[in-house]
DNA sequence: ACGAAACGTTGACTTCAGTCAGAGAATGAA
DNA sequence: TTCATTCTCTGACTGAAGTCAACGTTTCGT
């Protein structure tokens, strides 16, 4: 790695750090303890239920308690039982929860205020447009793959985007029935895996594989959320896959796609896949592609 | 304020906390109290008084004292007292102490590397020169003025380096004895006053004025630091100047410039001067300026 | 030479953050 | 029905963060 992109990298973290130091700031200053302000921040206006704010925040559960309590004795939040399981209580902002709450909210206002309101109009374009692409770029390398069950909610919340967005693009529109099956048994070891692409716990896209014995495995489901694309999380996606067809022993990936999903097509070639005749009878291909199995050094199967 | 460009912000700001979150974390991982970490940093590889520990970092003395013990009991650094004032302590780092540090520099850059590791060059490129527009932007937010006398350390290097300046792009390079004089005495109130800018307590950058009573000032000495240009600074230290100028109640700016200033005319102009026939006898001057004072509504003085 | 100011140290706090074990109530699965 | 699990709460901690006042030493300005 380039000395000077880490000085750079280090250089911007620190600058940022100490001028967001709003990181904490923004519920600091607020003059209540963090966690206290970030609780409120997290019940949100409708109220959330214990284990939620639990998970979210990484808090201890006898700790959470104890700072919930502190807020209910300043009359800023009430603590019910749920009446749907009556082991978890759900905690909601009062009126004066709420005031609080959108005093936070101002504070974080002010400070983007601050930022900007110092610069130019055109100046104010380009830190805005700098900072998306920061944005962009950061999260692109928090993203994270794991396998996931095909019955897992964020699964099938992937796979109806996906196909949503192949009845968009395709010229006759698409219809899972008619297509080969890749069912939720057959992505399932051992016949088969799925990935679930995640950026902060969020489900951002999918990735699958359908094995056939040692000899090859069909790649399926690939598929990214749209702004999130550009970004490379596909080829990486697509490595990790070749990764765990690699652990499993298969010696060729094999894919078939529609002449309108041009990145991807420009994907599979760029990655190394060589378009080759048709290999099955899939009614919504054009273009069948292969490719063997490498085991790439340095490449982390899961990230 | 566009509260589209403050969602902008707050969403940059809060994923930038998160992933940078190492902020903390840089220290906090390391598995020893945070202000330990910050010490050790601090004291960097040539020690450091600890007066300007307790500043840097913003800690109050009796805790400063009890953290160092600590990390003197653990053998990290060394404190003495400083042989030219023996009121001041000096804190070393020891051998082990230097290792510990080379430990949190290596945590900072593998935060760096894995932001940089999983992109693509040219997403790398994209996302160095995204930050560095970033930092430069938020850096112009940062900036503020402070009226200074003239013999400060800070003052004194500005002048320098803007002598330096100017000789190096004056066709027959810069003499100060042979110029208008604007000397220290000259620069102070009521005579006259020196703002110097500056950017986390470091000096970027001065702007002076020379009072004739209550009708004109003249400014002098504008200069602001080459890497910080082209964000709007020198526009603010003139607006700052002209307050300053409003308050004591003077009725005009004037100033002379040299031609092979172009920026600076440029910002004159644009900024409400009018160019006007000499008023003076400064040999290194082409062009004489001036602008009536005003009041502008919502422009705080010094930032 | 004297008083004010600067610099650091100590003691005696308070408040937050965070951990761990144990116990009770409600729920779900066999 | 029983038993494991989930969810929450309590008690009893440790350790870090941060504040305040008092005091001794050294230096500086006059």
């Amino acid at each position: 790695m380039n000395p000077n992109s880490i000085l750079q990298v280090r250089s911007f973290n620190r600058l940022v750090a100490e001028r967001i130091g709003a990181l904490d700031d923004r519920f600091l200053q607020a003059n209540r303890p963090m966690n206290e302000s970030r609780l409120l921040w997290e019940i949100g206006a409708n109220g959330e239920e214990l284990r939620v704010l639990r998970d979210r925040l990484d808090i201890d559960s006898g700790y959470l308690t104890r700072v919930l309590q502190g807020l209910e004795r300043q009359g800023l939040i009430k603590i019910r039982t749920s009446p749907a399981d009556r082991r978890v209580r759900r905690a909601t902002l009062t009126q004066s929860g709420l005031k609080e709450r959108l005093k936070l909210d101002k504070r974080s206002d002010d400070l983007a205020i601050d930022i900007l309101e110092t610069l130019t109009e055109r100046q104010r374009r380009l830190l805005l447009s700098a900072m998306e692409q920061v944005e962009r770029l950061i999260q692109a390398s928090m993203v994270h793959f794991d396998i996931e069950d095909p019955g897992h909610v964020d699964a099938e919340w992937c796979f109806r985007h996906y196909f949503k967005e192949l009845n968009a693009r395709f010229e006759n529109g698409f219809n899972p029935e008619q297509s080969i099956s890749a069912d939720a048994d057959e992505l399932v070891p051992p016949k088969g895996l799925l990935l679930v692409v995640r950026l902060r716990g969020e489900a951002i896209g999918c990735g699958a594989l359908k094995f056939h014995g040692k000899q090859f495995a069909e790649v399926k489901r690939m598929w990214i959320i749209e702004r999130m694309r550009g970004l490379g999380i596909a080829r990486r996606l697509l490595r990790a896959l070749e990764e765990c067809a690699a652990e499993a022993g298969v010696r060729q990936l094999r894919l078939e796609t529609n002449q309108t999903l041009h990145e991807a097509i420009a994907l599979y070639k760029s990655y190394g896949f060589s378009e080759v005749k048709a290999f099955n009878a899939e009614p919504y291909a054009h273009h069948w592609f292969q490719k063997p199995v490498e085991t790439r050094r340095g490449s982390p199967a899961r990230t």
